[in-house]
DNA sequence: ACCTGAACACCGTTCAAGT
DNA sequence: ACCTGAACACCGTTCAAGT
């Protein structure tokens, strides 16, 4: 691991390796600076200081996610494939939806998922103010529910809530845990459905009320 | 402000002022016995250490929230209401997800929300796991609705993304912010739309397949 | 241009000592 | 039973000094 000199690149990478692993609370300027091999206060001349480094580090992150290629032969099942990408590609980079997001980075980071979906949407029919909430609707649904999960994966084990409904098959399913992608494919279909055979719907009633 | 003796209870007090100004990553032991008029060293025989401060403070705001009485005149309206007063309350103790999820408490707290949902779904037909995964369906989305709201609000101004669609009313949809309360209720009213009716509609032709 | 150690102001926590 | 100050091990950051 010798080194000519220290690069701002080494230092990128080795705090991208230190929160991979350990999230961004872990990533201390002093460990960082052990890891490298250097003082602590070299690190500041090649990166400013702790937050523009993580600055750097998320807009690095951000720029290799790269674009996404929907699949389906609906535009509903697009969607849902857009969606399962998404959260695929989040939950490869755990820490990265905080990071973006405490950096006004969201936008940007989601904007290959907005042009995807606006594209699905667009050939659902739908147009304007109606097609910008519908793919918001959707945008909301993905991160949400990839930070819900993120939050239960850290939590340590929840107390389990004894609960009595007079649905014996229901409170099995309660003690069960999550199947979340079951759930995630599930719930975007849904939100989906609705979305679009919605609009759909209406639009055909307005063609219908036209003539 | 004068107090005969420092109490458990004074600590919880303060410690849950600082936090509800601040955020808990504001909450400093000693900021907290400056706040206090006494030593640091105090605080801890009171509470143990800063986390079981934290701890009991969560628990205690938990256990504060009450139930829910939903209203509307069919099931889904009546879930679409749950949701609202949910999120309401979410918003009214903005650090409280992440601090109950940290903390392994999310199930205890969104048990009065579980428990009005189960009376919903069970009043529009549906049964056992699919019962289930429709309550989990709808509670994921408040909560990750409220998560990405949280977010949006703690984040500096969004760098504006310039995309180009060929749909100006898009655009200009895309430009304008959120209004999240409005995105908010028409994703909770299409997601259940979809859960309850696609199950009502197989529950019909379940029914006359047996016919 | 790049790297260094010393120093500062902040943390949470422990511990022996007080009443 | 309750409160204290001193001390420890950790932070991020600055700065003057080196090459």
């Amino acid at each position: 691991m010798a080194r000519a000199s220290l690069t701002r690149d080494d230092v990128l990478d080795t705090a991208a390796n230190l929160v991979k692993q350990h999230g961004p609370e872990a990533l201390t300027m002093r460990k960082l600076a052990a890891e490298l091999g250097t003082a602590v206060t070299s690190i500041y001349w090649h990166v400013g200081n702790r937050e523009s480094l993580l600055d750097a580090l998320v807009r690095r992150t951000v720029a290799e996610l790269g674009e996404i290629r929907p699949a389906g032969r609906t535009p509903a099942e697009r969607v849902v494939s857009v969606a399962r990408i998404l959260r695929r590609r989040l939950r490869e980079h755990p820490h990265l939806v905080a990071m973006v997001h405490e950096r006004g980075l969201t936008e940007r980071m989601f904007l290959p998922a907005q042009q995807a979906l606006v594209r699905e949407v667009h050939a659902a029919g739908l147009r304007g103010a109606r097609a910008a909430e519908a793919v918001r609707a959707v945008q909301f649904q993905v991160v949400g529910f990839v930070l819900v999960e993120r939050n239960r994966e850290r939590a340590p084990a929840q107390q389990p809530t004894e609960d009595r409904y007079d649905d014996p098959a229901l409170a099995r399913a309660f003690a069960r845990p999550v199947d979340e992608e079951r759930l995630f494919v599930r719930s975007v279909r849904a939100l989906t459905q609705s979305l679009l055979d919605g609009e759909e719907a209406a639009r055909k009633q307005e063609e219908s009320a036209r003539k």
